[in-house]
RNA sequence: GGCCGAGUGGCGAAAUAGGCAGACGCACAGGACUUAAAAUCCUGGGUUCCGAAAGGGGCGUGCGGGUUCGAUUCCCGCCUCGGCUACCA
């Protein structure tokens, strides 16, 4: 009977740690060290958990119950983002009500967990739809709510650190003069659009077939990311929540922050801070009586109390100063390149721009209509795969050139965005890619201005960004013959001749168009991006160098009132509603007239009010139209009397699924707290969470949102960290099986009638799924848009063949076909999907293997970070290796369980000592940096060494069932209680190892000659080196290589090996 | 197109303040046990050349260079694969 049993001792030891409360956290312990670990919480599906889970769980799951060997208290609690489109799709299609099926669907996940045997205190179970949770996260977002951002405030925080910015109660706002003398409304009014939660009219992603609108994150390629749906672009009004205030503070307080590089940089990148300019270029009223006479800024005329050219608006700037918003009579662009304004040929807006109407004249009226009608209905992907040729119409109108005078023509292209900056750009052709494409793609071309003379450095790299973009071998010959500028850069000379020799290629007509611009010239041989250059055809400008020119006209522009500094992030306010019914109702109402018309202004639930549930609803079928679900709430719900006798109406928006998570490690602390979102106390004990691991898909949305939450509480003071999460670690994705594919046309075996061609798939012998045509390599077979397999140079739709590896071989670097070695086979592990019929289901690994064999294969694999295939038998090697310990600890020959004959309370000898103190120092080192694979190693080498002891000394026996404890921790139980434990043994202390016993008395050291191995010598541990070398010119193999050679020197590294260095 | 990461045996991988490349596991091959199989245990192996063998030599960490006594590790250039991103002025 005792063979390794996993079936028997999991759910035992489960149910121990459950009945004894193993894993509950105690009340906090000021006098021990704490640590908070946290899984990212899943979202519970109805396709129940997916071996990707239990990877960084597992991972988790080994810290915790190390850590608390090492006498640490741990919080380590797990929980359900639980709203959510799927759980409402299926109440569409089924009418159950989502309550239900994610209820199902955490039992699910919840049974799963646990029979992984992970150590979750599960009283601090929670999910975002429990009305307990949810009503902290309307809670929290009325603080928000409450909230405006004082970006000049400067304070320090709890944590001592000095700040610049700080969100503030909006009592605290100041209210200029000229909205209070306007009344109580226009105050609340004037509030409300400085809260950092706002209401906002914008076009948004609507998604017809889902009957929602979608954050831009949600919409990949143009469709939803959810049902792959088409989404049209409408105007509606949202919520928005204004994370931009943030972005400073987001972006710089990532640097202390034990985070992945590449995830730090990745929120930068997403925050994407820019510095430049605000400009107004001038358009005369109405766009019209446009007349320019020969000033510039430099020389302003007297001033007109009507503006009506271009000098007298100079003036009246000069007085005015640059005005908050820009006036009718100007366009605003933002640009980073103020020092290029003089090279400035032309505008060009947003199509969107609401000044387009001004400024079209009534010959291109028609045109621009069409173009923005044509805009308005394209899609993000329709604009991107435009991008190869710019688009765009003149509108007939002109602006005037703020420095210079000069009238430029404004032009309208999608390639200007209405949400970003201004909606408007100056376009700089010199010195912009895109410009340079619009220009070089109109008919007649658009004119082309150098200002920039790049230092001779950046000539060279110019000529690099040439050399990439146009028909090289022109320009690397050209480049070769000039040895000034190949011998400054051997990597040049290196690209040059490579260049040449390969014959270099074509690329599109616009990068040749652009060449050929540089290449007659050489004023224009400039870096496209920033680099340090000088100012040329910039008047009274030239000369400077471009950085000192971006802050010095800067300040003239800021001087005259024409412009001011700016910064600008590619992060947009966070569109913060939703359309559905499964979400956080938003606790707001909207005060209606006497007409049951919204006044526009609002008003917010009490907090004992709290929580807003959801209404009972008789369907959940969209309403079809933009207007949100709930709209079809029942009246009581929607409709109530404020004391005042004022009528409101609720906000019908939900929340979206992020609200929820971007506090749960919070309410983990304190979940139960009924007068409070976190005991502040616990908070300050508890807070930050030390490890947060989780996939790297969270990178950008989830942590930002949830740092954003978090830095409004911090400056609210209802949390004392800056940050909430101190380290993070992104666990790899988990592939499938490695599967060897091959391609084999779709069948052209001819066909006895005589026609031959299968080409479209139809004629022809063969079918997709029995293939008789020809192989194909691999190497010829690429992806079309939808996935198919075809073929490169024809196009033609291939049919793919999975193969068993007896039918394929290695050769070379790849895979070919074992009987035709000619036939390239792709080698590949896919990403697991349902469709692709590779998805492991973790039950079934625990039902044949065991929990234990699963986590320690998950961490066997490979490095946690690391993306891995999974292989069954490498389950099933893990399997065997803990079936080993299990023999090596009990007499599987007994009927019942007991200890092997060979496990005895003696004394153990030196070796085995040895051998267990460095066990214990590499597994410690390895659980210290997350290095799980090579601790199972460890291990592993530590028990092929024991199943050779006859005599397993229980002293031995026992710190490394500890060991192995938080890898496999049911099989490490039922041993320690087989070696005598009488209790669990997760708290037992974590074995130590003593210095002494892991150095050895001897070591090998290797000698080589000229850094090649010859000989390998034994000595003392202590022996110095010229012991060592007088024991290394004994080795027969040394003297031999030594012979007729002198040895002009000797490297030794101590410990380590010797090296003779030989002539 | 941009950014990030990775390329080491048949496969997953180890080893980097520069110092014995391939630990550990899978798969494979041979052997033991067994009536047989499974399970288990033992043995073997990067590759190539010389040798009957013992043994010895060459080549080997994607490719091409460089620095060094010595490079998987550092530097320059390139190739391939994967992930993220997508006109952000």
């Amino acid at each position: 009977m005792p063979r390794y049993d996993a079936k028997r001792l999991e759910p035992k030891w489960q149910a121990y740690w459950e009945e004894h409360q193993t894993f509950a956290t105690g009340p906090f312990d000021p006098a021990k060290e704490k640590m908070y670990v946290l899984d990212m919480f899943p979202y519970p599906s109805g396709a129940g958990l997916h071996v990707g889970h239990p990877e960084g769980y597992t991972a988790t799951d080994i810290v915790c119950r190390y850590n608390r060997m090492k006498g640490k208290q741990v919080l380590h609690p797990m929980g359900w983002d639980a709203f959510g489109l799927p759980a409402e799709e299926y109440a569409i299609k089924t009418g159950t009500h989502p309550a239900v099926t994610t209820a199902k669907n955490i039992e699910t996940f919840k049974r799963q967990l646990k029979s992984l045997g992970f150590s979750y205190d599960w009283n601090r179970e929670l999910a975002t739809t429990d009305p307990d949770y949810f009503r902290w996260t309307q809670w929290i977002f009325l603080q928000i709510f409450d909230t405006w951002y004082d970006a000049s405030c400067e304070w320090t925080g709890p944590d001592g650190v000095k700040r610049i910015g700080r969100g503030r109660p909006i009592s605290e706002l100041p209210i200029p003069p000229d909205v209070a003398a306007n009344g109580e409304a226009a105050v609340r009014r004037y509030q409300d659009q400085q809260r950092l939660a706002y209401q906002h009219e914008a076009p948004v992603n609507w998604c017809p077939a889902l009957g929602t609108v979608l954050a831009n994150e949600e919409v990949v390629d143009g469709k939803s990311e959810r049902g792959n749906h088409s989404v049209e672009r409408i105007p509606l009004r949202q919520w928005l929540l204004r994370i931009t205030a943030y972005g400073d503070r987001l972006a710089t307080e990532l640097d202390n922050l034990a985070w992945p590089e590449s995830i730090k940089l990745m929120q930068r990148n997403w925050i994407g801070r820019s510095e430049g300019a605000e400009v107004d270029f001038w358009i005369g009223v109405e766009g019209s009586g446009l007349r320019v006479e020969g000033k510039t800024m430099s020389s302003p005329s007297t001033l007109n109390a009507e503006p009506s050219t271009f000098n007298d608006w100079l003036a009246s700037r000069a007085q005015t100063g640059f005005p908050r918003e820009p006036g009718d009579d100007v366009l605003r662009i933002y640009t980073t390149r103020p020092d290029t304004l003089f090279g400035a040929t032309y505008m060009v807006l947003a199509p969107e721009h609401p000044a387009v109407d001004r400024l079209t004249t009534p010959e291109q009226r028609a045109a621009v209509e069409a173009y923005r009608q044509q805009a308005s209905f394209k899609s993000d992907l329709d604009r991107t795969e435009l991008a190869k040729t710019k688009s765009g119409v003149f509108t007939g109108g002109c602006a005037i050139n703020p420095v210079n005078g000069e009238k430029v023509p404004v032009w309208i292209a999608d390639y200007v965005l209405i949400s970003y900056g201004t909606g408007a750009i100056m376009a700089v052709p010199a010195h912009d890619m895109r410009d340079c494409e619009f220009a070089l793609t109109r008919e007649p071309r658009l004119p082309i201005k150098a200002v920039v003379r790049p230092s001779d450095r950046f000539l060279v790299e110019g000529h690099v960004i040439i050399l990439k973009a146009g028909p090289r071998v022109d320009a690397a010959k050209m480049l070769l013959a000039d040895p000034l500028r190949v011998d400054r850069d051997p990597g040049m000379r290196q690209l040059a001749e490579t260049v040449v020799k390969t014959d270099g290629w074509q690329e599109a007509q616009a990068a040749e168009e652009f060449f050929k611009c540089y290449a007659n010239h050489p004023e224009l041989w400039l870096p496209v991006e920033d680099g340090p250059g000088a100012a040329i055809n910039s008047g009274k400008y030239n000369g400077l160098p471009t950085a000192e020119f971006k802050s010095k006209i800067t300040a003239d522009l800021a001087a005259s009132g024409l412009g001011r500094k700016a910064v600008n992030y590619r992060l947009r306010d966070w569109l913060f509603s939703r359309q559905r019914y499964w979400g956080e109702p938003f606790p707001l109402w909207h005060e209606l007239d006497a007409y049951g018309q919204p006044t526009g202004l609002l008003r917010v639930d009490a907090e004992s009010a709290l929580p807003i549930t959801l209404p009972e609803m008789a369907d959940f079928k969209p309403t079809g139209t933009p207007e949100p679900m709930l709209s079809k709430a029942p009246e009581s719900w929607l409709y109530q009397t404020a004391p005042d006798g004022t009528k409101l109406k609720r906000e019908t928006n939900t929340m979206p699924q992020w609200a929820g998570s971007c506090w749960y490690y919070l309410r983990f602390v304190d979940n139960k707290n009924a007068a409070a979102f976190i005991d502040p106390q616990l908070e300050k004990q508890w807070l930050p969470v030390d490890l947060y691991v989780g996939g790297a898909e969270h990178a950008v949305l989830h942590l930002l949102y949830s740092r954003f939450w978090h830095k409004v509480l911090f400056d609210r003071g209802h949390v004392h960290t800056a940050e909430p999460f101190q380290r993070l670690v992104n666990q790899g994705m988990i592939l499938g099986e490695v599967e060897f594919t091959g391609y084999r046309r779709l069948g052209l075996r001819p066909d006895p009638n005589g026609s031959e061609s299968a080409a479209d798939g139809k004629a022809g012998v063969g079918t997709e799924s029995q293939p008789t045509g020809e192989w194909v390599s691999a190497s010829e077979v690429t992806d079309d848009d939808d996935g198919n397999a075809i073929l490169k140079a024809t196009g033609e739709r291939l049919a793919t063949v999975k193969l068993s590896l007896d039918a394929v071989k290695k050769s070379g670097d790849s895979f070919v076909l074992a009987d035709r070695p000619d036939v390239r086979i792709e080698s590949r592990a896919y990403k697991m999907s349902k469709s692709r019929g590779n998805v492991i289901n973790p039950d079934s690994v625990v039902e044949n293997y065991g929990a234990d064999s699963l986590r320690l294969y998950e961490m066997f694999m490979g490095p946690l970070e690391a993306v891995k295939p999974w292989s069954m038998q490498g389950v099933e090697g893990v399997s065997r290796f803990l079936a080993r310990v299990w023999r090596t600890i009990t007499d599987d020959r007994a009927d019942d369980v007991r200890l092997n004959p060979a496990v005895q309370d003696t004394t153990p000898a030196e070796p085995q000592l040895r051998l267990l103190h460095k066990t214990i120092k590499a597994v410690t080192h390895d659980f210290d940096t997350l290095g799980f694979n090579t601790s199972i190693s460890r291990l592993m080498e530590f028990m092929n060494e024991v199943t050779n002891w006859s005599v397993r000394p229980i002293s031995i026996m026992r710190p490394f069932v500890l060991l192995l404890s938080p890898l496999a921790p049911h099989v490490a139980e039922e041993l320690w209680q087989l070696l005598g434990g009488t209790t669990t043994l997760a708290y037992e202390p974590w074995p130590t190892f003593d210095p002494k016993l892991v150095e050895d008395a001897v070591i090998d050291v290797p000698v080589q000659i000229n850094g090649k191995l010859r000989a390998k010598i034994t000595v003392d541990a202590k022996a110095d080196q010229a012991t060592i070398e007088a024991a290394a010119r004994r080795e027969d193999s040394i003297i031999s290589q030594l012979e007729g050679k002198t040895v002009v020197k000797v490297v030794y590294v101590p410990g380590r090996l010797l090296n003779f260095v030989v002539k």
